[in-house]
DNA sequence: CTAGGATGCGAGTGATCCCTCACGTTCGTC
DNA sequence: GACGAACGTGAGGGATCACTCGCATCCTAG
């Protein structure tokens, strides 16, 4: 939880002391989650999530001071599962990765984030690009990106297979790629592809273009 | 202009007569743009539409029914200009494509795709991400979307270079890719990438993706 | 059992927003 | 210049939403 460093104004009213406030908390926060994938962020009215929890508006204000505050907290979640994620999928190599195939480091990554983003693509979206967020944990978010990006990048520039004549732009497009193409098909409904096709052929897509001839 | 085929609740209130008008009109257009823009659709108001035009919400009242029909110009006329401007990319080949290299079909739908969104990305997040939008608005993108994809994908199944197993899923990674890595990087302000190394980069990624070998 | 704190309630407040309407202003025509 | 139509005005109605506050109910320690 990140409410140790948040300010007062993203601060629970009150700590929960009783088993009951526990669960009415995760409750709200679940409610939320629904309502803010079905109706967005502006038509996802505090009195409709206080509804959705089987709750009044004023249980919903003892627990978070304002709505912005309950998305805050969905945010850093889902970026903090995220992150576990990608990281649990990386092939340990104490060596580093230059001696492992490049599918065998890609193939995981892509397949933790097809999985991160199986469900919850409307939700996801709400979170990441309608709502307003406050700049503090957007500042997070970019960093968190950056870091990623470089760290891949120099990983990048010493693979023996990979021919990327620029390795951090390359680093940043197959970051992006893998992400977008996740959000785009891995959620879309219309025209739905198996979760394990999709992950093998991003990783083809992203591998392909990393080794590239020259 | 769409407004033939739209139903009453979309036509504006009155066709213009004089001169005066159809600059209000446009006005109202443009500042629309500018004010979607910075403040998104909740907070897109029209009351600051009409400011931002120089105008009374009564005047913008006069040409537009309500405030979706707005959007909905604005998404119709940005959906127009992006087909004309990639199907005036695909180099002229009488004989079908196959006799090309693929770089040199990519690289101009890609380039166009580029320079397309290359101002206005907030506003493009705005008109297709954030915004309500009518079911038939929707249902057409779909089908262009479609289209595009299936007319790709036949393209590709019969290209020499081509080595993707399944055209079709290729050719929508390949549309997907380029829309999204355009979107991400063209116009993130925080890590600028030149337009012309962008469009270079991407057509090497969907170039390398679609020619891997095995 | 009971006192007092924790939790839950929901009508109401003030703010914002879309849109209307009754009325002025400007333009084109004769 | 005078008349009617086209165009423009902006205060305010009606609706929605975030959030409050006075009070009821529940839980737990002593």
């Amino acid at each position: 939880m990140a409410s140790t460093a948040l300010g007062p104004h993203l601060r629970p009213r009150k700590e929960p002391r009783q088993r009951r406030a526990h669960e009415t908390r995760a409750r709200i926060l679940d409610a939320a989650r629904a309502v803010f994938e079905e109706h967005g962020y502006a038509h996802g009215t505090t009195n409709r999530i206080a509804e959705a929890a089987g709750l009044s508006v004023g249980s919903l204000y003892q627990y978070f001071p304002n709505k912005d505050a309950i998305l805050v907290e969905l945010v850093d979640v889902h970026i903090e599962a995220g992150t576990t994620a990608v990281l649990a999928a990386l092939p340990a190599a104490p060596d580093g990765w230059d001696a492992l195939p490049l599918a065998a480091i890609v193939g995981p990554v892509v397949g933790a984030m097809v999985a991160l983003h199986a469900d919850g693509r409307g939700l996801h979206r709400v979170l990441f690009e309608e709502a307003p967020r406050p700049p503090e944990q957007l500042a997070r978010l970019r960093a968190l990106e950056r870091d990623l990006t470089t760290m891949l990048g120099a990983r990048l520039a010493s693979h023996p297979e990979v021919t990327a004549p620029d390795p951090d732009l390359a680093a940043r497009l197959t970051i992006d790629a893998i992400e977008s193409l996740v959000h785009r098909i891995a959620t879309d409904a219309t025209a739905p592809v198996a979760d394990d096709v999709l992950a093998a052929e991003i990783t083809r897509l992203v591998v392909a273009y990393l080794t590239a001839p020259g």
